[in-house]
DNA sequence: AATAAAATTGGCAGCGCTGCCAAAATTGAA
DNA sequence: TTCAATTTTGGCAGCGCTGCCAATTTTATT
C-alpha cells in the first residue's frame, strides 16, 4: 500500500515564498550560521503561511545523521522495558531525537533480524536489553559503526555502552539477605531464563551463595513463558504442593512475587511467619500491597536516561553501573 | 553530536562487485520486477560478502514512502499504551514497517509539537490516543495527507480513522452492572480527567445513569496527577474517611481499583459485602488477585492490531467499534 | 531460420535537503 | 571616500536509492 499524496510543500517552496535562497532557509531553519533578523522574519512567516513541515528524511540523507535512536527490546508486557523507553524517550525528545522500536519477544533471531532492520534507518544509536546477543547481532552491530547501548546488565562483555547494574550481585544481595533473616528452606518461583537470560544470571548467583552457607535450593518451579503475576501464582501453588515444608520463596521478578503473594492471601498462608516472598524490580505497585513487597528496586527509567544522555554527549566506549536498592519490606 | 563514520557499503558498490546494475541489485533485494536466478544468487552474494544494509533513509526518499508508523501517547506508564503498542507493532514488524513513537504526558501542546515532529519523518500513518486533539494538532494532521487513527475512544468526531470502543457506554454498563446489583450508595474516586479526556468520559457517563436511576454519585475523590495504585489507595482512603457510609466505588481504572483493593485488604474491610469495588481496562493482574477484580475488559492489544492492519490496507476513512467485555468478578 | 513476444537488464534523472564555496552586501577603519 | 574585514546570501553538487524507459537477451511462434 501507498499511502496518499504528502502534504508537498518543500523548501524550494518556502524559498521561493520567501523570496531568498534554499540555504538561507535551511539556515533558518535549523537556527545554524548566520542570517538577519529581517530575513528570519521573513523565512518563517512563508514557513507559517505554507504549513511547510521539514523533511527529515531527505534532511537525513544529506546531512548523514538520522538524529533516530532505535531501541530494541524483548517485550512490552513486562513494565521493566516501558519504563527504561520512558527514560530514555524524555531525554531524547528533548534533544529533538526520535525513537523507533521493535521488539523481539525475548527470540535472538528476531533480535537480529530487528536489529538489522532498524540500522537500515542509520540511527545514532541502538539500544538493547543485556549483554547476550547472537553472533550475527554482534557483528552486525560492530560493523556498523554506530553507537551502540545494553541496557539492564553488566554481568559480561560489552560491545560500546553498557548502563545498569548487576544482575548477579542482586541475585547474591537477595540470597545473603533471605538467609539473614533466617529462613533455610528456601524456594524458587521462576519463569524461562534460557529467554530472559537476566533472570537466569540472578537465579544462579542466588543459589551459589545458597550453597555457599550450607543451604542449597530446597526447590524450585519454573514456568515455561514470559513472567507474569498468574504464573507467579500458578507457580507458587505447585511448588508448595510439592513442597509444602518451604519457608521463604525468592521469585524472579515482582510480576511473580506478586502472584505468590496474591496466592497466599487467597489461601491464608500467613506472610512473612509461614511463607515469606521476595521479588525483582521494585514496581510502584509492589510498596501499595497490605504488606509492602520485599524486593530489589532497579533504577529503570535512569537507565534510561544516562543512556540517552550517553549518546547525546557522544561518550567513549564505557560501562555504567547505576546500582540497586533492597527494599526490605514486609513480606520476608 | 554526530557519531561515527557509519557503515558505508552503498547499492552501487553491491553492483558493482555482484558485476550488474544498480537498478538490479535494488530489483532483487525488494523481489520487485523481474530478474533471473543467476543474476539473484549473485547479487545476494555480494550483499552477503559486502554486508551491505540497504539504506532506508534514501529508499524512502527516493520513493515517497517511508513504511513508518508514528504513535503519539500520553504515557508509558500505564500499561494501556505499551498494550497497543504492542498490538499495532507486532503486525507492522510482520509487514516490514517501522514504529516510532513519542510520549505526550496527556499535554495537548506537547501532543501537537510531538505530531508535528513524528510528520517530518513522513510517516505512512499517525496513531493517537482518543479524539481530542488540539485545533492545531487536527489542522496540522489534515493538512498531511497521511493516514490518521485515533485509538481507544469513539465518543466523537475522528479524523480519519478510529479504532477503539465507547467510553460513554462503558461508564453506563459499569453503572447500570452496580444498579442491578443493588449498590446504592455509590462513590468514585478517580485521577485528572481534564487530562485522560477518556477516564473524564466514563465518568460522566456513570454519573447520568446513576442520577436517571434516582441514586446520584454520593461522593467521588479525585487525584490530581496520573493514575497509580497508590493514588486509588489514598483517594479510597480520603473518600470513605469523608464518606464511610459508602457500598461501592466506582474507580477511574483498574490501576486505581487495585489500590482500593488493596486499602480494603489492608483495613479488613470486606468485599464486596461491606464495600464493592469496580474498575476498568481488565488488567492481566486484576483476574490473579484473591478475588478477581469487577471490571471492564478493553481490547487494546486487538485495537492495535486493528489499527495497524487498517493502514496496511489502506483501508477507507471508517470507525471500528471492538466494544469490550464486562467482567463481573468478586469484588461488585 | 526469421520474427514477434516476453523476460531481463542498465542508465540516469530525480526525491528534498545540507554543505561547500564563491558572490554580494554591510560594516569598520583609515 | 576607499579598501579590507565581516556578515549574509545563493547556487549547486551530491547523499543513496527508486522509477521510468530504452536496450538487450531469451523464449516462443510460424
Amino acid at each position: 500500500m501507498t499511502s496518499k499524496l504528502q502534504s508537498t510543500v518543500t523548501l524550494a517552496e518556502v524559498a521561493e515564498a520567501a523570496g531568498v535562497g534554499e540555504s538561507t532557509v535551511s539556515r533558518v531553519l535549523r537556527n545554524h550560521g548566520s542570517f538577519s533578523k529581517k530575513t528570519h522574519d521573513r523565512v518563517m512567516a512563508a514557513v507559517e503561511r505554507l504549513g511547510y513541515v521539514p523533511n527529515r528524511i531527505a534532511g537525513a540523507l544529506a546531512s548523514a545523521g538520522s538524529r533516530l535512536v532505535a531501541f530494541v527490546i524483548p517485550s512490552l508486557s513486562n513494565i521493566v522495558f516501558p519504563d527504561v523507553l520512558r527514560g530514555a524517550g524524555g531525554v531524547l525528545e528533548a534533544n529533538q531525537y526520535q525513537s523507533v522500536f521493535a521488539v523481539t519477544d525475548y527470540d535472538p533471531g528476531r533480535e537480529e533480524a530487528m536489529v538489522a532492520a532498524m540500522l537500515a534507518w542509520r540511527p545514532s544509536a541502538v539500544m538493547l536489553a543485556g549483554l547476550e546477543h547472537s553472533e550475527g547481532t554482534a557483528k552486525i552491530l560492530r560493523a556498523n559503526g554506530c553507537r551502540v547501548v545494553e541496557l539492564l546488565d553488566l554481568d559480561g562483555a560489552a560491545i560500546d555502552l553498557a548502563v545498569g547494574f548487576s544482575n548477579g550481585a542482586a541475585g547474591r544481595a537477595s540470597a545473603e539477605f533471605m538467609l539473614q533473616r533466617g529462613y533455610r528452606r528456601i524456594g524458587y518461583v521462576g519463569h524461562d531464563f534460557h529467554r530472559d537470560t537476566r533472570a537466569g544470571k540472578r537465579f544462579r548467583a542466588f543459589c551459589t551463595v545458597l550453597e555457599a552457607a550450607g543451604r542449597p535450593l530446597a526447590g524450585h518451579e519454573i514456568h515455561a513463558g514470559a513472567s507474569s503475576v498468574e504464573a507467579g501464582r500458578l507457580g507458587l501453588e505447585r511448588l508448595l504442593a510439592r513442597l509444602p515444608e518451604l519457608d521463604a520463596i525468592y521469585f524472579s521478578n515482582d510480576d511473580m512475587a506478586l502472584g505468590g503473594y496474591f496466592h497466599c492471601l487467597a489461601r491464608g498462608i500467613s506472610i512473612p511467619y509461614q511463607l515469606a516472598i521476595f521479588g525483582y524490580n521494585g514496581l510502584d505497585m509492589a510498596k501499595v500491597t497490605p504488606q509492602p513487597l520485599s524486593t530489589i528496586r532497579t533504577p529503570r527509567v535512569a537507565v534510561g536516561q544516562v543512556a540517552a544522555q550517553l549518546v547525546l554527549d557522544d561518550a567513549p566506549s564505557q560501562t555504567i553501573d547505576l546500582g540497586f536498592e533492597l527494599i526490605e519490606g514486609e513480606t520476608a
